[in-house]
Parts: C-alpha cells; structure tokens; sequence
DNA sequence: GAGTTTGAAACT
DNA sequence: CAGTTTCAAACTC
C-alpha cells in the first residue's frame, strides 16, 4: 500500500507481486529509538509475510509486521495502525516496547557459542519442537540450553539431547544472517520455508545492501546482556510482621507410571514389614529410577487404602491426571469416582491427554458434528459445592461431620443434592483451600486411619533400628566422576528431602537444617545438648505459665543427646550401632515425649496467617480481571439482548480498545461504558448471575467443558460458554461491589488452573526460610525481625543440603512430580558441572583415586512416605505437609520414622490453624513452632482472604454465603467476646469495655491472634476444639471453656514459637 | 475454510 | 514471578 518515495530496490525482493514491507528504522539497531529516521521504505525481507491481525491493530508484537518492524502493507489486518499514516502511534507502540527491553525487536536468534541458537528458548510443552509453534524450530535452529521444551525432538542426533544443541540453519538464513556455514549445516533437519514469524525471529527484514547493514547486527545483541524482559513485577509492599505473597506455577502433574512406581515401592515396604521387621536394614533409600527398595517376597499384602499414601500424589499434583486416578482406583485406595480437571483448553481430540494416556473414562458426548468424540472426562471439581457436599468426611471425629459438609447434611444452601444428578460421583476433598480432585474424603481418611494401624504394628521403629553407614571420607575437592557414588549406600545417614517445591526456596532451611545439626554436632561433643528451649522459656503470665507447665508434661526441658554419630557433618563418620537407639517399646513419633526419648527432632514453621493479599484478595479472586472492553461490551450486549443475539450495537471496539491515555491497552480501559446512554440500571441483571445456581466461570472455554461434562445439549454449552463472558462483563459493571459480595458457587478468575496449578496465594517462601534460618540457628529472644522483601530464590535445596554436609551425605529429594523433578535435576546438574569447575580449579589432584561425593540425587517418589527409606539424618519439607489434607499426621508420622536418632526434621507449613483438624494438627507435634503474625487492616479483611483464597474458601464455597454470612456473624462476636475477655484478664483497665468491631490492641488493627482464635473457636461446635499439648487433651467442653483453652494454645504456641 | 491447538505476548 | 488472559499463527480435518 505504501509507495516508496525514493524506491529503493535492493534487489532482494523475492515477488514482484507482493507489496514492499517498509522498515521503520534506517539502522537496524534494534535497540534503537524510533523516531523521524525511519525508512519509509524498503526492501522487504525475503521471508517477510502479511498478517492477519483482528485485534491487536498491529501494534502489539502479536502482530508479525510490528515484530518485524516493518509497516503493514497488503495484510489482511483488520482497522491496522500500523501504516505510515499512524506513524506516530507506530513509533509511540514501538518505543513503550522498547523501553521495557531493548531488545524487544532485536533477533530471537543469536549466536551461542559458535552456532544460531534461539535466544530465549522456547518452552514447547507440547509440540515436541518439530512443529513450526516451536520458535526454535520455526527458525530453523535446534533447541538449545535455554530452551525448556518438555520431550523435546528438535535435537541433533535424532532427539538426542547435546550438552548444549548444535543448532543448524539453513542455508538461505546463512546467507541471510551472513555467517559461516555451521558445520551442522549437513544435519538440516528442516527442509521447510520459515514462517511469517521467521522474520521477526531472525530480527528486522533484511535491509538494501546498499545500507551496510547486516542483518547479523542483532548478533551483537544478547550474548549475556540479554535480559528477559520483565513486565511490572508490581510487588506487593508489606510491613513487618507481614509476608510477601505471591502467585506461582509450576509442573505439578503427575504421571500414571510414577504413581504405580511409588505404590509398589510402598508395597514391597510395606510386605517387607509384615514379613519380619528385621529385614531390612533400614530400607534402601531409592537410587535413581526409584525402583522397589527390594523385591522382597512376591506378592505382599493386597495394596489397600493402609499400604501407600496417595495423599501425597495430591500434594504433588492434585491428581490432575486422569491417569493417576485409575492408578489410585485400581491400587483399591477407595477412589470414588473419577474425573479430570487436566483440561486445559479445547475440547479438541487429544485435549487434556497426556502421551501415552490411556483412555478410561468417557463423559457424555458433546456436540454435533466433529465434537462428539471431544475428550472431556470429569472437569474442573474442585469449586463445585455439591461434590462439597456429596462426601462429607467422617474423619474428624466431631459428630463424624465433614467440616465442609458440616455433619454430613448441609443446613444451608442448596440442601446438598447434587446439582447434576450422579455424574456427580466424582469424589472431592476439600483440603483447606487447596483442592484435592479425586480423593474423597472418606478415602483418604480411611487411608489414613489405616495407614496410621499399618504402622502401628508393622513399619513403626524400623528406621530407628537401621544401622547407621559410616561417612565415606571427606572428599579432597572437585566432583567425582558422575556415578561414582553409585547407589545411595544403604540408606545409611542419608538426607531426606521431602521437598514439595523441587526448586523452590529452601536454601534458608537447607541451611538452617543443616545448621541446626551441626550446631548439635558441635555440643554433642560435651554429650549433651538443649533440644528443648520451648520449655525454658518464662512468661510474666503466671496463668500461661501454668498453661505451660502443664503442656509440657512429659516433655523433659533438655534431653540427653544421643551419640552424634549419625548427625551431619560429623568429620569421623561414626556409627551408630543398630540397637543403641531403638525406640522404647510403643514409640510413637507423634508424640513429642517419644520423640524426646530417642532424641528426634521435628520443627515445624508455621507462617501466621493466609495473606494481606490486598483486599481484594489473591489473584485468583480477581473477580474483575481479565475480558477485554470490547468482550465486556460484547458480552453485556449479549446480556441484554440474549446468549445468541447478535451483537449489534455495542460499543466501537476501537476507542475501547484505546486506554486511559490514549495508548493501546490490551484490555482497555477498564471501564466498560455504552456507546451511548444506556442509562439502564443493571443491577437485577447483575444479580442476577451472581445469584445463579451451580457453578459460574469466568473463562468461557471452562465453563463450555464444565457444560459437556455435565450432560448439557449443546445450546447449554453455549450458553454456558457465553455466561462466562457475561459474567466477566456483570463483574466488571458491578465492581467492587460484587467483589464484596462473592456470589455462591461463583468460583472468580478460575480459567485454566484446571490443567496446571490452581491459584492460590502462598507466602513467598524465602522470608519465612530466612526466619527460620536464623530462629534454628540463634532462637530469637526479641520479636522477629521484620521481614525481608528480597524474593526467594531459585531454590536448590538438596544441592544446599548436599554441599552442607561436604558432599558426604547422600541426599534424596522425593517428589511425586516429574516436572519438579526435573526441575531439580537441572539445579543438581549445574551444581555438579559447578562442582566439576571447582574440582579442576584446585585441580592437583591426580586422575583416578580420591574419595567420590555422596550422591545426590531427584528421585521421582512419594515424598509423603518415607518407610523404608531411612534413617536420615534430615527430613525436609517445604510446603508439602499443608498439601496432604487430613492425612498430614501421617505423613508427618513417616518423616519422623525415618529420622535417625538426632536427626532433624523442618517442616515448613501453610497456612495457620484455623481448624482443629487437617494439617493444624501438626502444630500440636512438633518440638518447635515459629509462628510469624501477621497484620490485619480490619476483620473483614480477615475474613475475606480466609474465606476467599484461604483456608476457608472451600468451606465458603460448600456452604454458601448464607451459611458465611452467619459465620460471620458468629465470627465478629466471638472476636469481641475474646477481645473483651483478654482485655479483662490482661489488666483491670478500667474498663476498656467494648472494643469495637475491627478495632483491636495496635494502632487500630485488629489482632490477628484473636481472630485466628474467634476462627478456630467457631469452628464446628463445642466439642471441635480437641487441642492437644503434647499428646495431652487440651480442649474441649463448652464454648467458654473451648474459648479459655484455646486462646491459651494460641499464646502458647506463639510465645513458644518466639521463644 | 472452519474449528482447534499452540506457545508466546500482554497484562496485573 | 509455585500467574492469567489474550492473541494470531500453526495446525487439523
Ligand atoms: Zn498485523
Ligand atoms: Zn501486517
Ligand atoms: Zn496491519
Ligand atoms: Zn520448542
Ligand atoms: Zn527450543
Ligand atoms: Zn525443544
């Protein structure tokens, strides 16, 4: 459409016919600023395509021409801004991008180390890199070490992975990009023309030759300096006392196979102990490929819901796959029903299945035309109040109510039948905010409960008894060859990781843990050592003292220290013999006394509370978000006129397409207006579909699957599709008042966490480390500092382990998850290549001889069962004990098991107790707490993020708002009733009276501690609160004996946890 | 050509 | 960024 003005013909342009692509810029520097020197015309590149834009105008680097750089010009763009005659928005868009990165328009493809690489990477999940959505593959290179693409086969040698790719091109882009021929060049996989994305992969068009300008001037570019660009990071800002929270994802799924793999592994342990507890030697302690620890006698007991803990397949992956439910179904783990909410998105032929999955089960057909064989078992479960309802968890022994279904028949709602008829069998546990598809409640507990009488008699103390393997000796520097360490040598003094984030945080606690036993190491020497400062600590509050005294009962203040042996770090590598440290009979390593005795260690850091995550709460509440201004118009035109009405009418897309400023803005302006005078009051309507029954979506493509996996005709499915948008607009119309107001059955922002993580906010895990850290190491004897912003790290908790301990400890990390496997495995091989680099640096060292290193090592395995697997002398947790719902003790149970005698345990939990059951209870376990508080604007605060993104949220969900409007209520009372209660026993002030709702000791906010204690108070009746203090009962009784007792366990544990 | 799948860009 | 939504191209049928 252009005209050239000075009709520059380089003489590479490849067809007459198609129209000139113009560049804006004379240089071709990327980074460059845009402005009046921009070539109005050009060359166009000789693999430079036409777009097809329809929303993004061409000015976003959707838009291939944009990316390019280079002006539309015959594109099939629709209302296209970028021509010359927008220039000066052209160079506005153009600039706002390249102040973000300034390299935002510079080649994707570099070169790396001798060789064209993609620059970034591509992160194919899916394609395998050998289709053109691969950006590597699209340009013609082989994925290289940046790139995290999953079953990668755009790889020299056939799929092979190279140390690092050997990227090939072809031999049009050598001449292109002017370089050498690779010497790759003859492996050319690709004998394929690039894609209209090549262009702008390989940088701007090529330019006249008559410019100079090579095109390789991008190939200057990156070469290290190359940083990512990162969009706002937009933390949020936190006081002390309060935790950063964040939102994540990572690669939780888990597979079929190592599902199986982990269950038979538990199996044969589990055989192994019924047929004679001395078999063992403690169990081998999984090498790489994580095979039965030994093949013990074929045929061990029938897997039953007692023999393994698919709990923990929830902690690592919810059970997102359809596969790892069959397994749990076929292994008799009392599975229910079974469903899948993999789905990410489509509904198309292979949606939602993973390779090699096996196809089970079908749900009712959808659509006409193509869609019938549309894959869409079960769906998303885990908001759904009826499945809420439909299995109500006898566990907690209070009335045999689930806490959710409260007692088995919901009062309130919608009565607790299943709102879509017995498709509905799928089986769901809440599991304090965290959704755990495809276990019922009753399952788990019932595998807990036998698990808890398996272990009783059979697995209880076998680890104590292992005999302990002498370290090898310090190694003399450098790393082994790969391998030499070999299989993890019986298990002896091994570290256990049982890490529920594979690369995440933990450096802190690894060190703490690690400090921690050292610390012992060295007053070990003496032959003693305070295990128990909890107890030694001296309140000005007699009656807490008392409180105290009486909570530790049983609990010695100091304990002997076993022989250090066994305990990291230990230079001579002592043994400690089999027998020393056998437990006293009936040892139960829940009990904090028991655990005294044979000199185990459990710590467990509680961060305090679920998140000042805003008042508008996490992200995944983000009611309002997302839509684009033109969908909202759209969809509340729909609204107006009908699902299937056309959409005539409704606002110009283009101003409101255009933000605030004027800029382009994805999503508008974020108000959704008429083009007119609408004038119409939209409240009824908007009330409408906040109080509609069932399950309301946001994200269209969701709620169409939740429509097909609910029998739905396909008008429904439409239906349903278009209600997610209508609901987005009425969200939006209604603001923040609906935000307040979280219609029942509504799950906000929920999308498409369905195939991966589901968004919950989580304390950024590297204070509360660090806090850790410092409180194992030196218990604070003032408040805890404020909290550090800093971000956590790229975790690499078992390379921390491993160095920690000099490299002489085996060490293990368990996750049932292959991703965070292998997420892992890449943190241990860079760690081993570091190793390898130190190890030639102080080099001396003659080939061959020379102590090896323990191995180190990312199994993929149950890390909620550890039997068979010690004795270690750490056991790590990072947010994996809160994953495991009800059957946390259990868990907890294990890792105390596979302590060595001195061993340590840290355990890192989320979120606080608000509930006497479920993973809270660990708090009553353990030998340490520390409790970080947080700080609360208001109650309603409070009571927003508890029940919205919390741990209440399930429950909010089950039972509706009616239910919570008066737990609410009961909620406000209880905390002036505490608040009056402490006011009066703290002090004769005078009558400080009534404190007002909201308003609590400092500076006007409430106290955190007071409403954790007001939730945990109404918590399900009088007889819930069955607080335990060291094994013994510690509540209980009417609501004021409950208040009285509580309120002390929560000063108790706060004050202990501060020491 | 219509509908689906895909991975990265855009956004908060 | 232990995140989500939108986008246009690639892909499939
Ligand atoms: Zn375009
Ligand atoms: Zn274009
Ligand atoms: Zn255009
Ligand atoms: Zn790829
Ligand atoms: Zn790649
Ligand atoms: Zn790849």
């Amino acid at each position: 459409m252009k005209k050239s003005k000075r009709g520059h013909d380089s003489g590479l342009e490849s067809t007459g016919a198609a129209a000139a692509a113009v560049p804006y810029m004379l240089e071709g520097a990327y980074g460059g600023g845009a402005d009046e020197d921009y070539q109005e015309d050009a060359a166009p590149a000789a693999g430079s395509k036409r777009c097809n834009c329809k929303k993004a105008r061409c000015l976003k680097l959707y838009c291939v021409c944009f990316a390019a750089g280079v002006y539309c010009s015959s594109c099939a763009c629709v209302e296209c801004l970028n021509t010359l005659g927008t220039q000066e928005l052209v160079l506005k868009e153009r600039n706002k991008k390249l102040q973000q990165s300034p390299w935002a328009f510079a080649p994707k493809v570099e070169q790396k180390e001798g060789e064209l690489a993609h620059k970034k990477g591509c992160r194919c999940r899916r394609s395998r890199c050998i289709k053109k959505y691969c950006e590597c593959y699209d340009a013609q290179v082989f994925c290289n070490a940046a790139c995290r693409c999953e079953a990668c086969r755009n790889m020299p040698e056939g799929g092979i992975a190279a140390p690092h790719a050997i990227p090939h091109i072809a031999a049009q882009q050598q001449q292109q990009l002017q370089l050498p021929p690779s010497r790759a060049q003859q492996q050319l996989p690709h004998s394929r023309a690039p894609s209209a994305n090549a262009a702008a992969l390989f940088g701007a068009p090529a330019q006249p030759a008559g410019l100079g300008l090579g095109p390789m001037a991008g190939a200057t570019f990156g070469d290290g300096l190359v940083k990512r660009a990162s969009y706002g990071t937009a933390q949020l800002s936190y006081g002390p006392g309060q935790l950063p929270y964040r939102a994540a994802q990572l690669p939780y799924d888990v597979r079929a196979e190592d599902l199986e793999a982990a269950l038979a592994r538990q199996r044969t342990v589990a055989a192994q102990a019924d047929s004679g507890p001395s078999g063992s030697s403690g169990g081998g302690a999984g090498g790489a490929g994580e095979p039965p620890p030994r093949a013990a006698g074929r045929g061990g007991p029938p897997l039953g819901p007692g023999r393994s803990s698919v709990v923990a397949a929830m902690g690592a992956g919810y059970g997102d796959s359809l596969e790892v439910l069959d397994a749990a179904q076929e292994a008799g783990l009392g599975v229910r029903g079974r469903g899948r909410n993999q789905q990410v998105r489509g509904l198309g032929p292979d949606a939602g299945r993973l390779p090699g999955a096996s196809d089970g089960f079908h749900p009712p057909q959808h659509a006409p035309g193509g869609a019938a064989d549309k894959h869409c078992d079960g769906g998303p479960l885990y908001d759904n109040p009826a499945l809420l309802y439909d299995n109500p968890a006898p566990m907690h022994g209070n009335g045999g109510g689930s806490l959710y279904g409260n007692g088995g028949g919901p009062p309130h709602g919608n009565g607790g039948r299943p709102l879509h008829g017995d498709r509905l069998e799928p089986a769901v546990g809440p599991s304090y905010g965290m959704p755990t598809a495809f276990m019922s409640m009753d399952a788990i507990a019932a595998a807990a409960q036998a698990a808890s009488a398996a272990t009783a008699s059979g697995l209880r103390g076998q680890h104590l008894g292992a005999r302990a393997e002498p370290l090898p000796p310090p190694a003399s520097g450098g790393l082994a060859a790969p391998g030499a360490g070999g299989d993890i040598p019986a298990a002896g003094g091994s570290v256990a990781a049982a890490f529920g984030g594979a690369s995440f945080g933990g450096d802190e606690m690894a060190r703490a843990a690690g400090g921690m036993a050292l610390e012992q190491q060295g007053e070990g020497a003496s032959g003693r050592v305070e295990r128990e400062r909890v107890a030694r600590r001296s309140s000005s509050d007699p009656e807490e003292d008392a409180a105290v005294a009486a909570a530790q009962r049983g609990a010695p203040a100091s304990v002997p220290c076993p022989p250090a042996d066994d305990l990291p770090g230990a230079a001579t590598g002592g043994v400690a013999t089999a027998g020393e440290h056998l437990p006293p009979e009936g040892f139960d390593p829940l009990r904090r006394a028991d655990r005294a005795a044979a000199g185990v260690a459990v710590g467990v850091m509680a961060p305090g509370a679920v998140g000042a995550a805003g008042l508008r709460g996490p992200p995944a509440l983000g009611i309002a978000a997302g839509g684009t201004a033109a969908a909202a118009a759209e969809a509340a035109a729909a609204a107006r006129q009908g699902p299937q009405q056309p959409t005539a009418g409704r606002l110009d897309p283009l101003p409101a397409a255009l933000g605030a400023d004027g800029g382009l803005s994805q999503y508008g302006s974020g108000e959704l207006s008429y083009g007119g005078d609408d004038g119409e009051d939209h409240s009824a309507l908007v009330d409408a579909v906040l109080q509609a029954p069932g399950l309301l979506l946001q994200d269209p493509e969701r709620a169409e699957q939740l429509a097909v996996w609910l029998g739905l005709d396909v008008p429904q499915q439409l239906a349903a599709r278009k209600a997610a948008q209508i609901l987005t607009a009425l969200l939006q119309m209604a603001g923040a008042a609906a935000a307040a107001r979280p219609a029942q059955g509504i799950a906000p922002g929920g999308s498409k966490w369905c195939g991966r993580r589901p968004p919950t906010m989580q304390p950024a895990p590297a204070p509360l480390v660090q806090q850790t850290s410092r409180t194992l190491h030196h218990p604070p004897t003032a408040a805890p500092e404020p909290h550090s912003r800093d971000p956590a790290s790229q975790g690499h908790e078992l390379v921390l382990l491993h160095a920690l301990f000099g490299g002489r400890r085996a060490v293990v990390g368990l996750d049932l998850s292959h991703g965070m496997i292998s997420l892992a495995e890449r943190a241990i091989q860079a760690y081993r290549q570091q190793q390898q680099l130190l190890g030639q640096q102080a080099q001396a060292r003659p080939a061959g001889a020379g102590p090896s290193l323990a191995p180190l090592d990312a199994v993929v395995a149950d890390a909620s069962c550890l039997d068979g697997r010690g004795p270690a002398a750490v056991v790590m947790s990072v947010f994996g004990l809160q994953q495991m719902g009800s059957a946390a003790p259990q868990a907890l149970a294990s890792w105390a098991r596979a302590l060595a005698p001195g061993g340590v345990c840290v355990v890192v939990l989320w979120p606080p107790r608000v509930e006497a059951a479920g993973p809270w209870t660990a708090y009553e376990q353990v030998d340490r707490l520390q409790r970080h508080k947080m700080e609360w604007e208001s109650l309603d605060q409070f009571w927003q993020v508890m029940t919205e993104g919390g741990p209440w949220r399930a429950r909010r969900l089950a039972q509706g708002d009616a239910a919570m409007a008066d737990l609410r209520a009961r909620f406000a009372a209880k905390y002036d009733a505490l608040v009056a209660e402490y006011d009066g026993a703290g002090a004769e002030q005078g009558g400080s009276g009534r404190v007002e709702e909201g308003q609590g000791q400092l500076d006007g906010r409430p106290d955190g501690d007071v409403m954790q204690d007001a939730l945990l108070e109404i918590t399900g009746g009088r007889s819930v609160p069955r607080v335990f203090i060291n094994g013994s009962f510690f509540g209980g009784g009417d609501d004021t004996a409950a208040a009285a007792s509580n309120g002390k366990l929560q000063k108790l544990l706060t004050e202990a946890g501060a020491l």
